[in-house]
DNA sequence: AATATTTGACCGAC
DNA sequence: GTCGGTCAAATATT
């Protein structure tokens, strides 16, 4: 039984127009931040409206990624499992009737993503981007030195939150480290708005992001989506063979895997710009230092706003 | 006890 | 059949 078939034209148009309500309210916060930092204007306080935005953002997304699936993905805590089937989906376990030949029957589970967004980053030594993950799986894969590690957003089940990254060692001499992201948060931001700042400011990194595959149209990049949760910490065995993630809040001592939020905007901007949605590469990385700041950054956002608007 | 990781099995795609 | 992605029981960690 195909689980895919049904589209809701008036859902999706419904759900569009919130969607572009709540972009138009981002950028409504957006500009209003913007003249906070720029123009000394106290009307809001830059936290409250980082907030803002940010829960902009996330809502967005959720509706977007709602009208993708069959259901709603729901941020409403769920007491038991909420699962969008949309590209990831399956049905934990037997719905209903169990006990079938083997311990769990997982037939019918899985469900390749297929036009499933994806964004490739390369780092040096591991990347924390700040959200809370869960690993899942660790594969052999063919022609590769290294295991691929597999980790999902540590809040799939409180919150519905469909976000996956694969981390996979491509060298070893000066590491490298290739992680690729799936699908968006749409769990909620619990870090206050003073670390955003924070950690925005003092972003300093020789990451790159590769590539920014879009297939569907709701897509967005994975670091707007919201804003980082919890610190996470990656480390390295013994033997270099993968990562590890750490959900902990260690103190994160590795300040070169923050990663350059206004060097993704851009990035973001130019492919949103173009007509395809092919890997794009060779952004240049090393603009670290804390003059290129929220200013710039905003303008970036505006821009954002104003492409997907149309 | 609760939460995270490991790891073999399972599944769909090719 | 192989391969890569995911599940979930077992195990480890906090």
């Amino acid at each position: 039984m195909s689980t895919m078939e049904c589209t809701w034209p008036e859902k999706i148009s419904d759900d569009r127009k919130r969607a572009i309500n709540e972009l138009l309210r981002g950028r409504s916060f957006t500009k209003q931040l913007r003249s906070v930092l720029v123009g000394g204007h106290q009307q809001a306080s830059a936290p409250d409206l980082l907030e803002k935005i940010s829960r902009s953002f996330t809502d967005t997304l959720s509706i977007l990624s709602s009208g993708e699936a069959d259901e709603v993905v729901s941020q409403i805590p769920a007491s038991g499992q909420l699962y969008s089937p949309g590209w990831d989906g399956r049905r934990s376990e037997e719905s209903g009737e169990s006990g079938k030949s083997s311990t769990k029957d997982r037939r019918g589970c899985y469900k390749r993503r297929k036009n499933s967004q994806s964004w490739i980053r390369i780092t040096p030594n591991f990347h924390d981007d700040s959200y809370a993950w869960r690993k899942y799986g660790q594969k052999v894969i063919l022609n590769a030195k290294h295991q691929r590690s597999y980790y999902r957003c540590t809040h799939k089940h409180d919150q519905g939150c469909m976000a996956t990254k694969q981390v996979q060692m491509t060298e070893d001499e000066p590491p490298m480290y290739k992680t690729t992201y799936h699908g968006q948060h749409s769990c909620k931001s619990m870090l206050k708005s003073s670390q955003i700042m924070l950690e925005t400011s003092t972003a300093r990194d020789s990451s790159i992001l590769l590539s920014f595959e879009s297939n569907n149209e709701d897509d967005s990049n994975p670091f707007f989506s919201s804003f980082p949760l919890i610190k996470q910490e990656e480390e390295i065995p013994s033997d270099g063979q993968e990562v590890t993630d750490n959900n902990h809040t260690k103190n994160n001592n590795s300040s070169s895997s923050d990663y350059l939020l206004s060097m993704e905007l851009t990035t973001f901007e130019s492919n949103l710009g173009s007509d395809h949605g092919d890997v794009l590469s060779g952004v240049n990385s090393s603009c670290t230092d804390s003059t290129h700041s929220l200013g710039d950054m905003m303008m970036d956002f505006e821009d954002v706003f104003i492409d997907l608007e149309c």
